[in-house]
DNA sequence: CTCCTTAAGTTGACGCCGTTCACAAATGTA
DNA sequence: TACATTTGTGAACGGCGTCAACTTAAGGAG
């Protein structure tokens, strides 16, 4: 009469909020196992309610990835700006300085984000989604603003600083981006998994800094 | 009788060569779908035998993928080395813009064939392998190296002419192969996915100036 | 040439999944 | 109070990976 991890049997017929309680089974279940592991029936099952409930609230099971998805690149934000109040707190230091540690603080938030959380990382980014939907409120965190947006944010602000060239700028977060993305996909379920983790530390800095200095 | 594509209804109890036959459609599969629609009962299929024949040659639907993945790397093996082929053919100029040059042909051919074989690519690459493993010869292409032998040495090529300080030659192959890949993948099925072409090209020449300038 | 071991494929079944269709129960509105 | 609408249920279909038991061919020993 239970499943995996199944919430009171619920008195009433209704559910209360069913939505969100699918949601939150996806997260989790997206959180150890990555996107595949986001399955359906092991939602509703989870939720207490029956395989099919599910479609009243999600068209598909793509749909609810798409919602996990959302989600999980909400908490990549948070990570973010959490990396970005910790290390540019102290507001001493020229402008240009300050830039590029932001820069810094964005992909090391996106990195440990990775490392600490593959499954929601994983889940964030395989899901195919259009660029233009990158400043979707869905997918803000608590701060408001998108992992997209506080890449850009962090690169106007360089450029700003003097510390970018007006011409190296446009799409230039595609090169960061892509960067940082890539080590921590190779790190997460690449080839690269398992490196030891003070090789890793070391990795992550250099390839920080090869960012900055190559842009 | 028929499955989705068949080969002749072999005369024999015995099939001849099943592992290939597996394998082929595997890769082909693969090709258009990714990982995820490597299936056994349909490679099976294809190949006119039972399902449960797959596993007289294979444990499991994972070892299947397995060996496709390798199949795919030796694909981007030989990717690489057709351009290195293509584009360092004229031996003129110094030893110093050679070494560039083959790198930056490593990069073009990896990025051009996840372009042309998005399917591939994916399979190649977000099957779990360990980095110990990256230089079996079954993931190497017709010129016997796999594609992260043809990326190390590139990068000695390139340490070797001066244009790479010795201190940091080591896991120098970690931040090009990141970059490369992450824009890589973040173009055939992430968020950069349906850029317009030539703005493609551009990105990509700039990533890798990026990548020798910053390395 | 026969017998027998063994490798290679087959049949049938199990449990899981996503998804569809028809139905039932609660809600809220006229 | 009657009714339309939303939300959840039940039963079913086909597809998947995988296991266990059986059958067929091939190849070597006598």
């Amino acid at each position: 009469m239970s499943g995996t991890g199944e919430a009171t049997p619920r008195a009433t017929y209704r559910h209360g909020d069913l939505r969100a309680a699918l949601l939150a089974a996806g997260i989790e279940l997206a959180r150890d196992g990555g996107p595949s592991a986001v399955v359906l029936r092991e939602a509703t099952r989870r939720a207490g309610v029956s395989p099919n409930a599910a479609y009243r609230h999600f068209t598909d099971r793509q749909a609810l990835l798409g919602a996990v998805s959302d989600a999980a690149q909400a908490l990549v934000a948070d990570a973010m700006e959490e990396e970005i109040e910790r290390t540019t707190r102290p507001s001493g230091g020229d402008v240009a300085a300050l830039a590029h540690a932001r820069l810094r603080a964005v992909g090391t938030g996106y990195l440990r984000f990775a490392r600490t959380e593959p499954g929601l990382f994983h889940a964030a980014f395989s899901v195919p989604t259009a660029l233009g939907t990158s400043d979707s409120p869905s997918k803000a965190g608590s701060g408001g603003r998108t992992p997209y947006q506080l890449l850009t944010d962090a690169l106007d602000a360089l450029s700003a600083a003097g510390e970018l060239p007006p011409d190296r700028r446009p799409h230039a977060e595609f090169l960061a981006w892509s960067s940082v993305h890539g080590l921590a996909t190779l790190m997460i379920d690449g080839p690269l998994r398992g490196l030891p983790a003070e090789l890793v530390a070391g990795v992550e800095q250099r390839l920080l800094d090869m960012v900055a200095k190559g842009l």
